[in-house]
RNA sequence: CGGGACGUGGCGCAGUCCGGUAGCGCACUGCAAUGGGGUUGCAGGGGUCGCCGGUUCGAAUCCGGCCGUCCCGACCA
């Protein structure tokens, strides 16, 4: 437990923030080794709550759950080029076992798409086996150089969604509908807004024909990238031989979709929500969503509260809420308010002895919106009663406030490189332009404003009137959006 | 992987220049009081000074190598 008082303010130094968040708030710390880390209990179970959410989905949509192995054959990478390209440099290679060198290296996955097409090429014959539609919850590695908790390490926790279908159209609506999929859960459960798109080639998935991303901006007003959904084509179908016979007598290869959302998501919620008092978890992914502090002096009182406290936990389990009384002992009351702001549990109920004698009980809301009162005293039963609700609200205000903040931070209408360098150096977030589709153009923008092509937007977060000029000057065939992301 | 900074009880740091065997604050343990926003008092415990090697009678301190963390750049869920 570390003892400094306050954060670092987020407005002094954003990155310095976060780290100090991330651990203070108990989510995970530093591994032994470098660029791992160990997920702590408070994080985990917010990754829970993340995967059980999105398992459910994923369920709704038709998928099942399967585990294909850590390891793989360094063959298997190497045959599909862009992906053995895309990924070679940070392949982390298994070359010794039972205390012999192998006669073939072992890749630790990077992701597993080379293994999962070469079982379902073993699995189907005819148009009759497909679709198949398979998701897996694993850990992969990929050796990075620069690594930030949750944001980027070399292992992290992820699910990969694979799916091999009949025509070209089936895939690309897979493709669409798992982004949907992402959106609604980031919206809806993360309390995260997020632009959907396409991206450019050069910053497409290695290997992938299309690949679709979610993005979302931070408070530091940068992107990241959140989650993203592949269309492979027949690219691996190709590679591993994953062919079926159509339903006129005709062999042809499978077309597959790929997608993806990691522990990232942990990262992205600290630094959509966070505040210079701690993280903020909103309401849905919170393991604890009200944690009750009784207050007493002596020990009779102590008695008395505790089991009003407790009492309170049942008639609110009861309604399906996670509620926790922290009875401990050697804390003050303020301490362990403090402790609770920092790992953002959404309210805090408080019961001393003037609330026992009025009926009452003390309601304080993680985020307050100025001018609201931060501590309201209602009758026991109308908490009781309106908690749930409030819950619901407090969620639905998270996602408004950062969508708001988004909105303020979006800006359309630039008509030059230049003038997205000075958009950028000025206020930051993202930034819409028209785009002839000219990959010099990006690579200009990114070496005079260090922004990059997030994702050519889909119609929801396009402009009302299309640009039609490129960046660039030339004519535009579509718009984009620019950001310096993470 | 290149440039820079740093590494001393759990955390934050002083001591390093000028070598003499480790200190401060917080946290932790015990007791008592306190308890509605980080509570006091008293008494305690805990450190092969990142690791390995070298110089020296003697190394936290000087030298070499390695590892790790952070920041800045090139690559990335």
């Amino acid at each position: 437990m570390t003892d400094d008082k306050a954060l670092t303010p987020r407005s002094e130094d954003f990155s310095a923030w976060y780290n100090e968040v991330v651990q203070r708030a108990e989510l995970a710390d530093h591994s032994p080794v470098r660029g791992s880390m160990v997920i702590r209990p408070w994080g985990y179970g917010i990754w829970e709550n993340m995967q059980r959410a999105l398992d459910d989905m994923f369920k709704e949509t038709g998928h099942e759950n399967a585990y294909f192995p850590l390891l793989i054959p360094m063959s298997f990478i190497e045959r599909e080029k862009e992906h053995v390209e895309g990924f070679k440099p940070e392949l982390a290679v298994v070359t010794h076992a039972g205390g012999k060198e192998l006669d073939e290296p072992l890749v630790v996955r990077p992701t597993s798409e080379t293994v999962i097409y070469a079982m379902y090429a073993k699995w189907v014959q005819s148009y009759r086996d497909l679709p198949i539609l398979l998701n897996q919850w694993a850990n992969v590695i990929r050796w990075e150089l620069r690594t930030r908790l949750f944001l980027r390490t070399s292992e992290f926790l992820w699910q990969e969604g694979h799916t091999a279908h009949a025509t070209d159209e089936e895939a690309q609506e897979e493709t669409l509908r798992m982004l949907g999929v992402y959106r609604r859960f980031m919206e809806e459960w993360i309390a995260m807004p997020v632009v959907t798109g396409l991206k450019s080639d050069s910053e497409k998935f290695a290997g992938a024909v299309r690949t679709y991303t979610c993005e979302a901006m931070m408070q530091d007003l940068r992107a990241l990238q959140a989650g993203t959904s592949h269309h492979l084509g027949q690219n691996f179908s190709r590679q591993f031989d994953l062919t079926f016979q159509t339903e006129h007598g005709e062999e042809e290869y499978a077309w597959n979709t790929s997608w993806g959302v990691s522990t990232r998501l942990v990262g992205a919620m600290v630094m959509t929500h966070g505040d210079d008092a701690g993280i903020v978890v909103p309401p849905k992914l919170a393991p604890v969503q009200v944690v009750i502090v009784p207050i007493y002096r002596k020990e009779d009182q102590r008695a008395a509260v505790v089991e009003k406290a407790e009492e309170l936990k049942t008639r609110l389990g009861e309604q399906g809420m996670r509620v926790r009384v922290d009875d401990r002992d050697h804390l003050n009351p303020g301490a362990k308010f403090y402790e609770w702001e920092r790992k953002g549990v959404p309210f805090r109920i408080e019961v001393g002895p003037r609330d026992l004698e009025k009926g009452q009980v003390v309601l304080v809301k993680r985020v307050t919106a100025e001018g609201e009162d931060r501590k309201e005293f209602l009758p026991e039963g109308q908490a009781v009663a309106e908690l749930s609700a409030r819950l619901d609200a407090f969620q639905k205000e998270l996602l408004e406030r950062a969508r708001a903040r988004r909105e303020t931070h979006s800006h359309r209408g630039a008509g030059s490189i230049e003038e997205v360098g000075e958009i950028l150096d000025s206020s930051g977030g993202f930034v819409y332009t028209g785009w002839s589709g000219d990959p010099s153009v990006e690579e200009r923008i990114k070496a005079e404003t260090k922004a990059t092509l997030r994702c050519i937007p889909d119609p929801d977060f396009r402009s009302e009137t299309p640009p039609e000029r490129c960046v660039g000057g030339e004519r535009a065939t579509s718009e984009v959006l620019w950001a310096r992301a993470y």
